[in-house]
DNA sequence: GAGGCGTGGAA
DNA sequence: TTTCCAAGCCT
């Protein structure tokens, strides 16, 4: 590592960038308030660091303020509907975190009383909360001296230390050097400078190392291998997988939807019913339609990219008589049927339906 | 430790 | 078109 003639001077530095640099967003304070102290509202603090998990600002910032809009404290939202929520959380992807922020508030009013506590092993024990998220609510809204490393904070430790070990290896190396420099005074600020240090001047792609506040210690600036770093283990081809969706609709206008089941892909769910989705290329799975009708096939196919496979899928459309009995699912009338309410992958498919219609099949 | 788990934007 | 990736967590 590249000597620098005072350490202790980075934290301050990166909190005199932050002063001035620091993105406006709607779940954090303002200058002023920042100023006096004032620390931003648990509640928010924690639905936006659910909400950011793997996910870009553009796209939390609709969602946040849907959300708080409707479900104004952790309470309210405790008591909403499972739908509700899940319905909300549609087209934001990792449903298992719209899950977990269900249990999460409902267990805070349960065991806190409606107060998220202050605690990195209280908040570690709530469902959706691990060490990441635990130390950003320990420190962002309660000015605890916690050390939050997440993505930026592994980049910027990585080039700052030129260090080449490969991730996940190199966690607890870069873990100890964020913890040195993680301040006493301001973390909650830190935390996010480095963040926000990390999302816009130390980049993965073009980092701009001439604007960066730390340029002078960095030593992967003084080697050249900022772009290079950190380093990471290859990850594997995502495999193609085959499936067929029924969209049956009822003469009144009903969908046959069905709520998948909590575990697994699009975990609770709405969905439309449908073949399992396999690995073949040749005889795509038809699967069993839902419910007897005169199945007309769709001309074209969704394309759509999970974290893990490519899918493509293809769309049989129907309709059916008010007397008719699914085997699955059951009928949402079309006053209560929201497209936004359905993972991305399945509102593709029904606007590829639409289409077809629209086109003659 | 490694794999499952979404989505949309950038290069 | 394809790949990479964004404020991770759970099993």
């Amino acid at each position: 590592m590249r000597e620098t003639a005072f350490p202790g001077d980075l934290p301050r530095i990166l909190l005199d960038w932050y002063d001035i640099h620091a993105r406006e967003m709607p779940w954090r304070t303002g200058p002023a308030d920042r100023e006096a102290g004032v620390l931003p509202d648990p509640y928010r603090v924690w639905l936006s660091e659910i909400m950011l998990q793997q996910t870009t600002v553009v796209t939390v910032r609709d969602y946040f303020a849907r959300f708080v809009a409707r479900w104004p404290t952790v309470a309210d939202l405790a008591a909403a509907e499972d739908a509700e929520v899940m319905g909300e959380w549609a087209g934001l992807g990792y449903y298992a975190r719209a899950r977990n922020l269900l249990k999460c508030a409902r267990a805070v009013v349960e065991r806190h009383g409606g107060n998220f506590p202050a605690d990195h092993d209280s908040l570690l024990a709530l469902p959706g909360i691990g060490p990441y998220t635990a130390a950003a609510v320990s420190s962002i809204a309660f000015d605890l001296q916690r050390t939050v490393l997440d993505g930026n904070v592994e980049r910027v430790m990585a080039r700052l230390h030129d260090i080449h070990t490969p991730l996940p290896a190199a966690k607890p190396e870069l873990m100890a050097r964020a913890k040195e420099l993680t301040p006493a005074h301001r973390p909650g600020d830190y935390a996010q400078a480095v963040m926000d240090l990390g999302a816009t001047i130390c980049t993965p792609r073009s980092p701009a190392c001439g604007i960066c506040p730390w340029r002078d210690p960095c030593a992967a600036r003084a080697e050249g291998t900022a772009p290079l770093l950190p380093k990471k283990t290859p990850k594997k081809p995502k495999p193609v997988r085959h499936g067929t969706v029924y969209l049956a609709q009822r003469t009144d206008g009903a969908w046959l939807l069905e709520t998948r089941p909590e575990k697994g892909l699009l975990g609770g769910m709405l969905g439309w019913p449908g073949s399992d989705w396999l690995d073949v290329s040749e005889d795509r799975p038809a699967g069993i339609p839902p419910v007897t009708a005169d199945w007309q096939v769709a001309a074209g196919e969704v394309r759509h990219t999970f974290t893990h496979f490519h899918l493509v899928l293809a769309i049989r459309i129907a309709r059916v008589g008010m007397d008719a009995e699914p085997a699955r699912g059951q009928f949402v009338s079309r006053s209560e049927f929201r497209p936004s309410d359905l993972p991305t992958v399945m509102r593709k498919a029904f606007d590829l339906s639409q289409a077809a219609l629209t086109a003659g099949l």
